[in-house]
RNA sequence: UCCGGGCUGGGGUAGUGGUAUCCUUUGGCCUUGUGGUGGCCAAGACGUGGGUUCAAUUCCCGCGCCCGGACCCA
């Protein structure tokens, strides 16, 4: 027996089913807004993303030399390659352009609850317009598709802030302070005690006096945003602040404003934000960890060289999507689904495969004996894949020139004349059979 | 890299210093014409290396792997 590689998962037959499903449904939501699926390499010069994320960056990485001698690494997300695709055409599409793609990803992490070492992620995003309705039309995207997969308001809170705002504040403090630092800690302010905080802070530049002060402007709700441009005194702070009450308000226009909480220690991680971000959370809190995340990141294509592209996206990963949705309920059944099963009895397999094939062209999922089985262990199987309905193509009945229907969840089941079977009827039943 | 917990047939378990229980599963059979309830047969396990011992699945040590968590999360 050889094991899976760490990090890396099987998925059976039911389990994918149920993933096609969830996938399918992101998908569908998004293509229903007009992003369109691309498809990309799982192959990126490591340069993409050293030069991004600097050399560290490396060790994360499935990186390695090809027998060409370049250095590669299997993509670690898809941001980098996005970029680098819109670059290479900037001038020739169609702004704004919205793009989807659903794809694994790897990295060399510590596999944790929800967190693998490949993983699937669809990522959506447009780029071309730093306008405040496609800041909300991501969060509506993201919203639609999370209550397309049968989760509510009571499940996900999307926690909105913004970028400039808390560089804003920060920048307005008298002292020189590191904001980069600054946001970090901000990040980590839940998940860490008080007085780590508080030197995380101090570390980053700010006196007692301002960690406080800074704390009140961080409770600041939704309704009260207008006192942080009144604090700050700066254009800084007013454009973001305006801005996140435009996408917001584009939001309420959009049906999803009630899944958004404006939480402006929602900072993400990530270097590259630069406006509006937010993040996905259980609201009962039983995933511990954010969901998925995404924002605005208006610099990101010019970095990789191409002309100044506004940007934003969101990209939610199917193994913390899958922890919501189980916790939620809504997963679906992991079971397989047959609609046919063509019973042979006897030499009979030219007419059942006669019948397959016409069951099979109406669309339906139709399976028969390959196995040369008995009867009952015909049954059997038909009922470990679900199936619906028997045809049983005996040579008793044929005799009579009929078939038999069997539906396997009640048992009940009639003949039916072979010649016209499946006849008609679309989806041929014991019922229209009857009488 | 660090910190916990854990490894018994495919899955879930019981148990023990003298190689193992039960459930489930898989395959076959019980007239190749009635399954999801029965009966019979079969398959299938003590993670790995070393130590202690007459004897180790059991006790000790290392390693490996799995599951959590920390760090990190582009």
């Amino acid at each position: 027996m050889y094991d899976r590689i760490k990090g890396f998962r099987d998925f059976y037959a039911a389990e994918m089913g149920a993933r096609r499903q969830v996938i399918e449904t992101v998908e569908r939501v998004a293509g229903g807004y007009g992003f369109r699926e691309i498809g990309t390499p799982a192959l990126e010069s490591a340069r993409l993303y050293a030069d991004k994320s600097g050399e560290a960056i490396l060790e994360e990485l499935y990186a390695f030399e090809d027998r060409g001698g370049r250095e590669v690494a299997l993509t670690p997300e898809l941001t980098p390659t996005v970029a680098r695709m819109v670059v290479a055409r900037q001038q020739e599409l169609s702004k704004p352009i919205k793009w989807y793609s659903t794809r694994p990803f790897w990295r060399y992490e510590q596999v944790q609850q929800g967190r693998f070492r490949e993983f699937y992620q669809t990522n959506v995003d447009i780029f071309g317009t730093d306008d405040p309705a496609a800041d909300a039309e991501i969060l509506a995207v993201a919203a639609d598709a999370l209550t397309e997969l049968g989760l509510t308001g009571a499940d996900f809170d999307f926690r909105v802030s913004h970028r400039d705002i808390l560089g804003g504040l920060l920048g307005s403090f008298d002292t020189d302070v590191d904001t980069a630092a600054a946001i970090r800690a901000v990040d980590k302010r839940e998940k860490v005690a008080p007085e780590e905080y508080a030197a995380l802070m101090a570390d980053a530049g700010l006196t007692d006096a301002q960690i406080d002060t800074f704390d009140d402007l961080l409770a600041t709700p939704a309704e009260d945003l207008e006192t942080l441009i009144e604090f700050a005194g700066t254009d800084r702070v007013e454009t973001a602040v305006g801005n996140l009450q435009d996408v917001l308000a584009a939001a309420a226009d959009f049906g999803v404003r009630e899944y958004c909480t404006v939480s402006l220690t929602t900072a993400r991680g990530l270097d590259y934000y630069t406006g509006v971000v937010f993040e996905c959370f259980d609201s009962t809190g039983q995933v511990s960890r954010s969901v998925f995340g995404g924002g605005r990141y208006d610099d990101l294509i010019e970095g990789f060289g191409g002309q100044p592209t506004p940007a934003v996206g969101f990209a939610p990963g199917y193994a913390t999507l899958s922890l919501l949705c189980q916790r939620a309920g809504v997963w679906p059944e992991e079971a397989l689904s047959t609609d046919y099963y063509v019973l042979q009895v006897g030499q009979t397999r030219a007419v059942a495969a006669r019948i397959a094939r016409e069951l099979r062209e109406r669309g339906h999922v139709v399976e028969s004996d390959v196995s040369g089985r008995s009867f009952g262990a015909q049954l059997d199987y038909a009922d470990s894949i679900n199936a619906e309905t028997v045809v049983i193509v005996g040579e008793q009945d044929l005799e009579n020139d009929e078939v038999t229907l069997k539906e396997m969840e009640s048992g009940e089941q009639v003949t039916a004349p072979v010649d016209e079977f499946p006849g008609d009827y679309q989806r041929p039943t014991v019922e229209k059979f009857t009488g």
